[in-house]
DNA sequence: TTTAATTTGAGAATCATTCGCAAAAATAAG
DNA sequence: CTTATTTTTGCGAATGATTCTCAAATTAAA
């Protein structure tokens, strides 16, 4: 079993929920992907195998691997809920351009330094960072 | 003439459109809160005065505003879009914390010269940053 | 004032997300 | 292997924010 599957198994298993088929077929195709996903995209990988799952349950599914910290919603985008892995994958920030809605992601230490610094003098407790600029990006800007 | 509305008016000039009544009135309405806000709240502040102006115009003025750099898209809270003011105000990001909804404020200039440059090499162009944190905030950390 | 262009309000349309519910699947117990 | 109990599912309907349509109103210029 992969190790995500038992991160998710174990997780539903505390809440008194249970590893089911649709789950599992969800979970698969969170992480057959390695980008940013959202439930429509999801719903056609899914449909090429599985032509009985249903967007309700995906829907019901993500904040479910959201609790389990598996994923995480990272950004809104042309008005749909976007998410990312974060199981497996390194912390890092978005260039979201506003007219192709292509995502660029980059990684930088230094701002997360930055920012955890200013919550130390808040008081805050930073569980999840959200760094990011809409804009235009490369290709949109002829 | 008060500052934002003279920006508003020229901005609108550039494009050909025209600085109305009903954009007047949102405009002001806009800028008598010194918070974050969002569509609905800004309809119920303006029908306090004026009977007939419209959710849809309303609707129809937020991405002219933002165009104009008056104002942002701050982020998503509770299903809806919430803005904030960018004219006489910093630049800052959030912390929102998870338990009690807060939004803390705090300035960074160096954040954003951060991304800003990161930005650059990337060929990306910020029309407009989001910085921020979830977490728990000093109160609710107890 | 006439004219041409832009805007408006009202309500209908859209579209992602959520809900309600009866049927299906999972698990536990016998 | 049944039965009983709980959770889950798929479907389609409901929701709710945002967008669109369009005829009437407003604007600014000539």
């Amino acid at each position: 079993m992969k190790k995500e599957e038992a991160i998710f198994r174990d997780f539903l298993k505390t809440k008194g929920l249970k590893l089911t088929k649709p789950r599992r077929i969800i979970l698969n195709a969170v992480f057959s992907t390695h980008e940013h996903f959202n439930v429509d995209a999801l719903y056609d990988i899914i449909r090429k195998r599985h032509k009985n799952v249903s967007r309700a349950t995906i829907y019901r599914t993500m904040p479910l691997m959201i609790e389990a910290g598996l994923i995480k919603q990272a950004l809104r985008c042309q008005a749909k809920d976007h998410y990312e892995h974060i199981f497996g994958h390194k912390s890092h920030l978005h260039f979201i351009c506003d007219k192709c809605g292509k995502i660029v992601e980059k990684e930088s230490k230094q701002v997360e330094k930055i920012i955890k610094d200013l919550a130390e003098t808040e008081g805050f407790e930073i569980r999840e960072f959200n760094v990011g600029a809409k804009g235009l990006c490369a290709d949109c800007r002829s």
